[in-house]
DNA sequence: TAAAATATTTAGACTAACCTAAAAATAATT
DNA sequence: AATTATTTTTAGGTTAGTCTAAATATTTTA
């Protein structure tokens, strides 16, 4: 049974909602996701539904199959591998990956992805942060706090972030922001729940609620 | 003007019977190279047409415009630097890294193939040693000669083979013959036209007329 | 709980890229 | 040069993936 690129990509966008809201994935939220038209979303589910890749009840959503899963949690782990490659040996900034990732991963071929693995040295997690399961489509779990939960003097070490749009990415290059940083919290402001921030031990910022709540960090 | 895939393949079809073959391309020459119907060729041919990237006269075959041209270049310098990528960086032996190649020349995104030229230090020949144009679409030529028109006591550097099949390339590594080997051609059997060589000044072993036309050597 | 609002599916249509079979043009041969 | 053979095109059809508009379910609200 062949895959295709369009279903592959129902399939990611499914399990990319599904993690975030615990119900069944409802067909206007991929329809929002992938910009398409909810009719067409609903064409592709029967096809999805028939190579037994998601479980579909109509006007009820759907929920992937274990072999939906499995092909999703692939392709995560081939996008992301992509990310690192692009990054880390051909010099992209962290905000330009994205779309050439999201056609690197659909590209077939069993032994690429482990041999990209390797020639990478196995990387744990994507340059957004993001974790890359393993062959075996096992995860790393990190414990991960957003920025807006801190208390006042409180430090953790940057290690995601939530947003990966280009104009974010750029902003937080722009005030010095990157993975692995330092955050030391100093102060929030009750007002507009903004925070103060001192980046390691050096230059001071303040960042918007919204950013706060975009950034990770593990607490210490 | 977007361009699809199929279409990138039809320009690079038609781009590599031309270099062959110096008279117009023909619908049929098309539809061998492609495995496709002689009347899905027409199909493409018109909508090629229209958008400028060949010449088209019913009945008569085509040409490239110089815009056709153009793109099929670059292809080309994508598959040829995503060979030498999967084998130099990723390991592959030269026989299986046509089809991902394949797949990867049609990744869209300017910076990301000069990146990776870059990356791998300008080659100028891909893993069979065709050579690989470069960024402004100038080609590297040499002056290679088959094995099969080398005399008796000629020696020559093994720089391309013709045929890029897994059977034949598997055959070369499993008697010792790789590009950058130096061949000294011992004899020629009148009857059936095999050679024996002698491999980098070691091992001998005869070759068929048939393996002979398709290696390329640079003489002396 | 009935009406209104929202979400989803169905119906019907479009495009790109293919196909087969038949028709038409070109080339080869007697 | 006329017939035969070959090549190419046209005609008509299929599938995947999309769309809009209309119909139908479900959910919310008064």
């Amino acid at each position: 049974m062949t895959i295709t690129t369009a279903e592959e990509n129902y399939l990611k966008a499914i399990f990319k909602i599904a993690e975030k809201e615990d119900k069944a994935v409802l067909t206007n939220s991929i329809a929002a996701a992938m910009n398409t038209a909810a009719a067409s979303v609903t064409d592709m589910l029967k096809r999805l539904a028939e190579k037994h890749l998601i479980k579909y009840e109509k006007y009820r959503g759907v929920e992937l199959t274990e072999e939906g899963n499995r092909l999703a949690t692939i392709l995560i782990r081939k996008h992301r591998l992509w990310e690192v490659f692009l990054v880390e040996k051909l010099g992209f900034a962290w905000d330009e990956v994205h779309d050439l990732a999201e056609q690197l991963e659909h590209v077939q071929g069993e032994a690429l992805i482990d041999r990209l693995d390797n020639f990478l040295g196995h990387p744990r997690f994507d340059p957004h942060g993001d974790p890359i399961p393993d062959a075996q489509g096992r995860w790393t779990f990190r414990q991960q706090v957003r920025v807006s939960l801190l208390q006042p003097g409180e430090k953790g070490i940057l290690t995601g972030v939530d947003d990966h749009a280009t104009p974010f990415l750029q902003y937080l290059d722009q005030i010095g922001v990157a993975l692995g940083i330092e955050l030391l919290l100093l102060h929030r402001t009750e007002y507009d729940q903004s925070v103060q921030v001192r980046i390691s031990g050096k230059t001071e910022v303040t960042l918007s609620e919204k950013v706060a709540q975009n950034l990770f960090v593990i607490r210490g």
